[in-house]
DNA sequence: TATTTAAATGAACATTGTTCATTTAAATTG
DNA sequence: CAATTTAAATGAACAATGTTCATTTAAATA
């Protein structure tokens, strides 16, 4: 191998003489602390010191890694948008069977949005609420998740006959997603009965039933 | 005049000695207060003492009058939602006119929403953190304006001819105007474009109209 | 006018986010 | 290996905010 200097400089830079900086996985550990809190106390109970005392770290550590206490809760959003996802894909995978009609797995996803509200309220409820004081769109990345779970429900749309372009698919993938958003949001209220799950469902069927048949499904 | 006092005993209680009471119209004040504050500088600006001082009284008479600062929030949000459904009212009436389709109208309504999400930013997005974090329904307070609400969309609904008995329609008039709210707070992030906002008004007109056609409106 | 009474107040406390002077420990140097 | 260097790590201290409660205030009565 050659070791030409002038023509190819050591581009890595020496190891510097301090103490080296905090493990790789230190930022992992605060959201692994603080995603535990928010399951077990809320998001009232993410405290800086809570989060430190449970991640090992000094509280000053903690904004080393982050910018503020928002900081963390970002993460921590992005993460549980992340198992959003993730329990979306397993849905529409188990769902996506030789003849599964467009109705079945649009339902199987909205089944899993469903499912995935009630096993994690708590972060679910951290999401909404970081959400609704977010002004302008989301941080940036959100975006790739956003945009798998938009080409999940995207994938089954593709199967309705009279969507038009694809300027009007799109559109009605994004409507459609929304409004099941919608009716969760409004249909789950974190202390729901079987009976209103199972009401939010039908509301869904309804919505995804119309969309579907108007479409020629 | 009877004066019998054995037999219609004086029920109204002496007026009481000491200083009178908070003026009826203090609670009234301090809402104003804080709404003007959570209008001017956003839901982060809605400090107890900015509140106190702005309303012209002291830090511990907000607490005389409510239990806590979440108290004001909810009286604050309590008096944007009735904002909320007194703009929709006026958007039903105006587009009430004889021969005015049911589309035509379910849009009157759905661009009342987005009108008012688009002028209260601030507001909205205090209503839409409070409900975020809502465990179980919200106040009971809420549920007068929002049936008055439902009953707007209902009375429009109601001329659908394919949407099946009460039950099926009160189903489907809640789940359209869950999927409109969805669609707003989706779509509208309080840092819009007109191109956005004209993509959430073309997403809200596909479900609607998809609706409609589907109950044969 | 003096007295009584409860409203009204704001200083004081508790909690929590955030900073930064100091401590600590890893890597290098001699 | 001991001394030195360096930046990470820390937590005490500060700032901001929600909340309480002993004291003050003023209206109604005696």
């Amino acid at each position: 191998m050659s070791k030409n200097q002038t023509l190819q400089p050591v581009t890595v830079s020496p190891r510097p003489r301090g103490r080296p900086g905090l493990g790789a996985d230190a930022r992992e550990k605060v959201i692994a602390a603080a995603s535990e809190i928010l399951i077990e106390r809320g998001l009232d109970g993410m405290k800086a010191r809570a989060i430190a005392e449970r991640s090992g770290l000094g509280v000053g550590s903690i904004y080393k890694l982050f910018d503020d206490i928002d900081g963390v809760t970002r993460a921590v959003n992005l993460r549980t948008y992340e198992d959003f996802a993730i329990l979306h894909r397993e849905a529409l995978d188990a769902a996506s069977l030789p003849g599964a009609s467009v109705q079945m797995r649009l339902m199987a996803l909205a089944r899993a949005y469903v499912d995935f509200v009630l096993g994690n309220s708590r972060r679910w409820s951290a999401l909404l609420t970081f959400n609704a004081n977010q002004v302008g769109p989301g941080p940036e990345a959100y975006a790739k998740t956003r945009q798998t779970l938009f080409d999940m429900v995207d994938s089954v749309m593709i199967d309705l006959p009279r969507l038009g372009d694809a300027t009007q698919r799109t559109r009605a993938t994004h409507a459609l997603w929304a409004s099941v958003h919608g009716m969760v949001v409004l249909g789950l209220t974190g202390q729901e009965t079987d009976a209103q799950v199972a009401e939010t469902i039908r509301q869904i069927e309804t919505i995804v039933g119309a969309v579907v048949r108007d479409a020629g499904g």
